[in-house]
DNA sequence: TTTAATTTTCAATAAGTTTTGAAAATTCAA
DNA sequence: TTGAATTTTCAAAACTTATTGAAAATTAAA
């Protein structure tokens, strides 16, 4: 496979594997680009690259900043923002986890410790959607305390880790 | 909080989990209102409950059922279909790990085997490409093998994998 | 068989999301 | 200050996905 094909073929599979992850394409897309880049690109250069409009370029390199896995960066005599993409994997996924963790699992976990409040009662509905919603809760505290050991840890425990698990 | 209210909210909590994570809300509230539900419910049942039409009922149960996430069963003397999900948070978890492991990770791990082919050049954005593709497949491919084994181990591994983690 | 209950399909429509591009705002060197 | 470069905003348009509801297909009891 040659380079272009290569670029191209990476910055897709990045595209499509963040739309099922609910990250949306030209967002997935840039940070792609970025993370395989030598060096920082301007909004410019990722709006030509990915033949996308200015605006869209804008707003999600900003969301990108906004989860930090993108920085920026000024060069001495250029009035342009460069970007550049943490090019540590694990730094990246401890990153991604930090942030959906923040996002998606700590607002679930407030909602379920609320529900699973619900008073004891003899009707069947809320025996089960209190026992459901404790068992919910419980796994999902258990899978939140681990994800916070994660993005707390180095590359080298995540190894060790694994190790243990086989 | 009383139970109609908590029902509420867990449906409406679970569905917006849901979205967040690429399934359609439909589809995880109708998973929701089985999760609480004492008993296997009919189409109709859930139509009713959920205020959906019959199509996008019958749709996205078929989804569930493909995900393999619920089940149906015959009332004797009754031609209705009925239901139900599997209540073991545990099963749940590996169920959804293994269906998204299938559909995601592994086109993910053959596009990234392909680029990471790319032949050793002197462009620095071909180098780059190489160096990061390569290291991303590694750490995708831990991932895959531990989720492999995750969703082969029963919850009392899962639950001693936790105590040696802290 | 016939028939009524039930499930499935699917074209039309609604709702939601992303993208564009041009105008407004900001920045900073001269 | 001024003005050119750059970034940000946002209404409109394009695109994507979800939902409806009615018609077609299937099922099984009588």
């Amino acid at each position: 496979m040659q380079y272009q094909e290569a670029k191209t073929k990476f910055i897709q599979t990045w595209g499509t594997l963040g739309s099922s992850w609910g990250i949306n394409r030209a967002m997935s897309q840039i940070h792609a680009l970025l993370l395989i880049s030598p060096q920082p690109l301007s909004t410019e250069e990722i709006m030509e690259e990915l033949s996308m409009s200015r605006g869209n370029a804008n707003m999600n390199i900003r969301a990108l900043l906004d989860w930090g896995v993108i920085h920026k960066e000024q060069k001495p005599g250029d009035r342009k923002e460069y970007f550049y993409s943490d090019k540590k994997i694990w730094e990246l996924a401890k990153q991604v986890v930090r942030e959906r963790k923040r996002r998606e699992l700590e607002p679930a976990i407030k909602a379920l410790e609320e529900v699973s409040q619900i008073k004891d009662s003899s009707d069947a509905g809320a025996k089960e959607l209190k026992k459901v919603s404790e068992d919910l809760l419980d796994f999902t505290q258990k899978v939140d305390r681990m994800l916070e050991k994660a993005a707390g840890s180095d590359e080298n425990w995540f190894y060790k880790q694994l190790l243990k698990m086989f």
